[in-house]
DNA sequence: TCTTTAAAAGAATGATATTCTGTTTCGGAC
DNA sequence: GTCCGAAACAGAATATCATTCTTTTAAAGA
C-alpha cells in the first residue's frame, strides 16, 4: 500500500493521472533532495514528462510546493475534524487533538516530513497569505471549540496564548526526532502519554 | 545595538571583517526571502563585495548556510551550559533549559529564525554527517547531566524518549509561532508558566 | 626587500528555472 | 460522425543564477 489516498482525494478522475503523478514524484525528490535541490528535471525523469507538462499543471516550482502542501495540510485538518467531533468536553478534546495528530503522522510519514520542510519556504513567496490566512482560520475554530468546551469544565490556566502550544508541542517535537531517525519508536505508541502529559500540563 | 556579537566571538579580528559582513548580510538576506529564493547577487550586493570573495571564504552557498547554522547553534548551546552548570537538582535543570532556550530566542530573533528555517536544507546535502554528530553529542551530553540530576530526584515517569520532547516541544512551538507572528507576546514573559508547565508534565 | 600565501575582483561557464511556440487530445455542440 | 474551443502535452529557446577560473592586489613573515 504507497501511503494514502491524499492525492486521489484532491485530484480524482483520469484525467487528473498525470498532475497526481507529478505530484507524488515531486512528494519522494523534495524529501530525499531537499526542497532546494530538488530540480524540475528530476521531477520530470521520475514521472518521465516534459517541462511544459510540469508548468502548465503548476506554473512553477513553488507551484507543486504548494499544491503538496496544501494538500496535506488539508487532509491532516478533515481528520482532526472528522475525530473531533466526538468530543465533548476538553480532556476529550485535548486528547483527541494529539491522538489525531499522531495517528495522521505516523499514517503518513512522508507528507508529514514534507510538511514540516515546506512551511518554511512556502512562508515567504507567493504563497504567504493564502497560508497565513488558513492558518489564522483553522487556529481561530478550533479556539472556539476549545473554549466552547472549556466552559463547564476545568478553568485553562495558562494563558491562552499558550494553549495550543502545550497541547501539542510536546508530540510535534517528538513526530520531529522520529522522522529524522533520533528517536526510534513510532510516536502512536505513545499516544496516550502525550495526550495525558498534556492534560497534566494545561492544569494549575 | 544590532543584536548579539554572536559573529564578532566566531569570527573575531580585523582580517575576518569581511567574512563576518558577508555572513550577516546573508543572515538577513535568508530571513527576509527564505534560503532557496536568496542568491548570491543579493547578498553580493548588500556588502558591497564580488562573487570571488564570497566563494574564497564560503566555497558555495550551503557554505554560508552552514556557518550561519553553526554559529548559531553554538552559541545557543554555550549559554545553556553556562546557566545548567548551577543545577543541582532535575527540577532546577528542566527550568534551566527552558528559561535558557526562551531568553536566547527571545534575545536573538533574527538568528533564531533563521535557526528553524536552515535546519532542513542543512539536513540533507554535505552538512548531513556533521549536522547529525553534533546533535547526538549534544543530547547524549544533556542526557547524562539529566539522568545524574534525577537520581535521587522524582522519578521519570515517562518513556525516557519522550522526556526532551516533554521538555522543550512546547517552548519550542510557540517561539516559531512568535516569530511568525501568530501570538503577539515575547515567549519570555511565559518563562515561569512553560517551565511550570513543562515541570508538572513529567511528573506521573 | 623579497617571497609566499591569503584575499579579493570580475569575466567565463554551466546548471537550472521559466517561457514560448507549436502539436495533440479531449469533450461537447451540432 | 464532424467540427470547434479549450485543455493537455512536448520540447526548443531563453533567462537567471550558482559556481569556476584567471588575474590582480594586499598582507605577513623571513
Amino acid at each position: 500500500m504507497n501511503q494514502s489516498n491524499i492525492l486521489e482525494n484532491r485530484f480524482p478522475g483520469r484525467r487528473a493521472a498525470l498532475k497526481r503523478e507529478i505530484l507524488e514524484q515531486a512528494l519522494h525528490c523534495f524529501n530525499d533532495l531537499g526542497v532546494e535541490a530538488t530540480t524540475i528535471d528530476a521531477i520530470k525523469a521520475r514521472c518521465d514528462t516534459s517541462v511544459g507538462a510540469i508548468y502548465h499543471h503548476f506554473g512553477n516550482k513553488e507551484g507543486i510546493l504548494s499544491a503538496l502542501f496544501f494538500a496535506a495540510m488539508d487532509d491532516q485538518r478533515q481528520q482532526l475534524e472528522r475525530e473531533l467531533a466526538g468530543a465533548n468536553n476538553l480532556r476529550k478534546a485535548v486528547f483527541c487533538i494529539i491522538e489525531s495528530y499522531l495517528d495522521w503522522v505516523a499514517a503518513n510519514r512522508e507528507w508529514a516530513r514534507f510538511l514540516y520542510q515546506a512551511r518554511s519556504p512556502l512562508a515567504k513567496g507567493p504563497f504567504q497569505q493564502e497560508l497565513r490566512d488558513r492558518n489564522i482560520q483553522n487556529y481561530q475554530k478550533l479556539k472556539e471549540q476549545l473554549i466552547g468546551l472549556g466552559k463547564g469544565d476545568i478553568k485553562i490556566v495558562q494563558p491562552f496564548e499558550m494553549l495550543f502550544s502545550l497541547i501539542i508541542g510536546p508530540s510535534e517535537n517528538y513526530c520531529r526526532a522520529w522522522l529524522s531517525g533520533r528517536v526510534k519508536t513510532s510516536p502512536q505508541e505513545y499516544r496516550k502519554e502525550f495526550a495525558e502529559s498534556a492534560w497534566r500540563s494545561l492544569k494549575r
